[in-house]
DNA sequence: CGGTCGGTACCGACTAGTCGGTTTGTATAT
DNA sequence: ATATACAAACCGACTAGTCGGTACCGACCG
């Protein structure tokens, strides 16, 4: 049996309810009273009901941020590293669902004092992607033709965008999702050569 | 000069609000403030703020799903109508990039009777992607051990997912952007032989 | 032609209710 | 005694929607 704090049990119960009638559609007397507790115990934990969207948003940026960097930092070869930063996200993704649902789609009511914090580790994580896409157009594995940045924000639309569909009790697995991600994406932007090696691997199907 | 109605006005007026501030954070008297009319006009044109909501919703949508249709049925070869498909889309979101927003970021919000409708619309633009890249499985273009339904959220996710970021007098045009798309979907996904056709097609970079 | 009738388009003060947040109170632990 | 952790009643601000009214326009009539 999990041990949990109100704190927690207030951010469970709002992410259940953020996610299907959304941050506004939601009071926080509703919250209270779904998560047991009341009004002076919400503001005991929390500053604002922003306050708290805020949490949400940053437990799971920062998340992904740290896998992300770790795929690539833990990996020699572009192709190693897009499929382990691939992963990083996915992986992230069957647990923080919730959270991600309400980040992409409630941040246009975040105060602009939180906003700015989320927006700068978005862009560290946007610039990772690019990166790994440099260093692959340099290595050879990915042709120097596709621009960085249409590619970076096509691979984060199609991997965010899984957010919209996916259902943990649906019949596809994050791992055979992931799976065609990969090959998709390897697909699109390699060269023969990087295809080789992604052949080698068993990255692609 | 272009003689606009009320109702377009309010709906061009609510369109920048929401965009920027979400559903929820604009009032109605915002609206009618903004868009110079008043709350009696308002609610002569709008049964409710969100009927509003759901105008904003039902016009885009139709208007992609038309378009697709159009693209679909113009072409003959899977390539072709991948193409098209995504060009259409394309096409329709520089003018509608403020609908799409709205569409995507706010959907959580309308009522039950009119989101509906407009899932049913949304089911049918998926069918449409479905059915192509079954097309162009059994014809050989698209290789056979792809799953069409993955397949379909990611360039579906890829193609939705510009609203986030692209910008009309940003520097990359929405030309290019399709190019790029059109790129990496179709080498993700082609056999060797729809590969030929592509390139002969100059569908590929 | 002027008048008036009816309907449509629009106005803006008003209301009932809801919401985020505050204040005051209380039990427990140190 | 004092701080912590919560509870419950409460408040002011704001919101979606209403409703009685007005301005205008075309149709019909004398």
């Amino acid at each position: 049996m999990v041990v949990q704090s109100l704190k927690e049990r207030i951010i469970e119960t709002a992410l259940d309810l953020f996610r299907h009638k959304g941050y506004h559609g939601v009071s926080v007397d509703e919250i209270v009273e779904t998560a047991g507790t009341s009004k002076g115990g919400f503001y005991h934990k929390f500053k604002s009901k922003d306050a708290l969207l805020y949490e949400i948003h940053d437990v799971f940026i920062s998340k992904v941020l740290k896998e992300t960097r770790k795929a690539y930092d833990e990996n020699d070869s572009p192709i190693d590293k897009v499929c382990a930063m691939l992963y990083a996200f996915t992986n992230v993704f069957d647990v923080y669902q919730r959270h991600i649902t309400v980040f992409y789609d409630e941040s246009a009511y975040l105060p602009a004092e939180y906003k700015n914090i989320i927006k700068e580790k978005r862009t560290e994580y946007r610039k990772l992607i690019e990166q790994v896409i440099e260093d692959g157009k340099n290595s050879g594995h990915f042709r120097p033709e596709i621009s960085t940045t249409i590619t970076t924000m096509a691979i984060i639309g199609l991997v965010n965008w899984t957010y919209k569909w996916y259902r943990q009790n649906g019949s596809l697995t994050m791992e055979q999702i992931t799976l065609h991600f990969n090959d998709l994406i390897l697909r699109g932007i390699m060269t023969e050569f990087g295809l080789q090696e992604a052949q080698k691997k068993n990255y692609v199907l």
